[in-house]
DNA sequence: CGACTTTGACCGGCGC
DNA sequence: GCGCCGGTCAAAGTCG
């Protein structure tokens, strides 16, 4: 590890340990309902909102996520799925288009499809063609390198992913599920590592990279891929604040949200809090943020939203 | 001792 | 073909 990664690791002080605690699942989505949108904007309904398990099974495009938290949910960012943007956060186009988003129809079948051609196979076929290696329980890393001359394999599908932009000085963000941390990368371009981690869960195969925005160090991209297929480990263990509101509350499957948890870190546990409220006063905030012109950050990675504020 | 992080090396895709 | 780079692996180390 160089001088620099080391100060990075002191200055954040957020590589230690992640044990996810937190006491409530994932976070509600945004309806791609224009009406519901404006009701957003006027007065919160929960009853409005829909899970992301929900959105990644397919019930709503990601432009409309886009354009949702875009305009009216910005306290959670998805990011335009436009080429430069999902560059910007390392998310393929493949899956920003939502080409390969499992469809209603299909959720199940789509799902474990992906699964087992994608990562689980991956993982598999990585580990099936070094059998020597165990045996002989040598470290000679170059013997790798003639061992993987096998057939090529079919090229890998990833699951859809989707981004998120949050305000935050802890890199990893609690979101009730257990997270292992398996890899680390500087990040081109950025004094910032990427972290990867997965879901400790078995046979549960969500990862997701956090990392922190170059361009507004105060800003953390977290990026989720794939579905959880358990329920969320904190739901379990249930809920520490005992009042979140369905809204926060309802969807335990899927990949959660970063932004659920901050507010439940900024929960009082005894205290009675209005968290439509305080839910609201962030998105009021975060727009401002927004459309200050010295923020180049949100503007960059959402071009669309840009230009749908300039026509 | 299990769960987890750290970190250098490897793999594979992609652009030139 | 080569080099770059993102993503992943896995041994070693750490912690409770």
């Amino acid at each position: 590890m160089s001088e620099e990664d080391k100060n990075l690791y002191n200055h954040h002080g957020s590589f230690g340990y992640h044990r996810q605690e937190i006491n409530q699942s994932s976070f509600p989505f945004i309806n791609d309902n224009p009406s519901i949108q404006t009701k957003n904007q006027q007065g919160f309904d929960p009853t409005s909102y829909m899970s992301f398990t929900d959105c990644l099974h397919g019930s709503m495009d990601y432009n409309a996520l886009s354009t949702a938290f875009g305009m009216s949910c910005s306290s959670s960012e998805v990011i335009s799925p436009t080429d430069e943007n999902w560059k910007n956060v390392g998310v393929e186009k493949s899956s920003a288009t939502g080409e390969n988003l499992p469809t209603p129809n299909s959720s199940v079948s789509c799902s474990s499809n992906e699964l087992g051609t994608g990562e689980e196979e991956s993982v598999k076929s990585k580990k099936e063609k070094q059998p020597q290696l165990c045996e002989d329980g040598a470290k000679d890393q170059k013997s790798k390198k003639a061992i993987s001359n096998k057939p090529k394999k079919e090229k890998r599908q990833r699951e859809p992913r989707v981004a998120f932009l949050t305000k935050s000085e802890i890199d990893h963000l609690e979101d009730g599920y257990r997270w292992r941390k398996y890899g680390q990368k500087a990040v081109k371009n950025s004094p910032y590592p990427r972290s990867y981690y997965r879901c400790t869960s078995p046979k549960c195969i969500v990862k997701k990279r956090v990392e922190r925005s170059f361009q507004d160090p105060s800003t953390v991209i977290t990026t989720y891929e794939g579905k959880h297929n358990h329920h969320c480990p904190a739901n379990l263990r249930g809920n520490a604040t005992g009042m979140l509101p369905t809204f926060l509350a309802s969807a335990s499957v899927g990949p959660s949200f970063p932004q659920a948890s901050l507010f439940s870190q900024l929960l009082p546990t005894n205290n009675q809090v209005d968290l439509n409220s305080l839910f609201y006063r962030n998105l009021i905030t975060q727009q401002q943020l927004q459309l200050d012109p010295d923020h180049g950050l949100l503007q960059d990675l959402v071009p669309s939203f840009r230009n749908e504020q300039q026509p």
